[in-house]
DNA sequence: GTTCTCACA
DNA sequence: TGTGAGTA
């Protein structure tokens, strides 16, 4: 079975331009027909690969080098490459979050010690207490 | 319809 | 990590 560029971009829900971008970048390498790319199914099944890849954050170039790996015929090697490559992206991804979490818990706290004796009478916080009626109290 | 290139975010 | 416009 083959592609063309337009049967590929409808599938993955992508553009021909990001396809040839993919190219480009030395991803997938469709056979031609005179100018015109004709992908192949191991094309398809590399740009799945690329797509997923890409949807959990992995550059491009380091897709590439999953993808190279794949020129072996040790299963094992190319699964140890992937591997290291997930493992690396999953602790930046979780290092983000805890950023992110950061960030929440500063702004939660700003906006309670800035409105929270308005926002408090008609939304508590979540707890039994709130922490403006703690250092009211000067309980804890 | 598909290709290529250049500019652009 | 792509997009848009213009071209052949």
């Amino acid at each position: 079975m083959t592609y063309t560029i337009t049967d590929l971009a409808n599938e993955f829900g992508i553009t021909h331009r990001a396809l040839r971008f993919y190219e480009e970048k030395g991803l997938i390498e469709p056979a031609r027909k005179g100018q015109t790319r004709i992908y192949s199914d191991r094309d398809r099944t590399r740009l799945r690969l690329i797509i997923n890849g890409r949807d959990v954050g992995l550059t491009l170039y380091e897709i590439r080098q999953i993808l190279d790996s794949y020129r072996k015929d040790d299963v094992t090697e190319q699964n140890r490459i992937a591997v290291e490559f997930f493992r690396r992206r999953l602790a930046a991804v979780k290092e983000q979050r805890a950023r992110v979490d950061d960030q929440i818990d500063r702004l939660e706290e700003a906006c309670e010690r800035l409105a929270g004796e308005d926002i408090e009478a008609s939304a508590p916080r979540r707890g039994s207490r709130s922490r403006q009626a703690e250092l009211r109290t000067g309980t804890h």
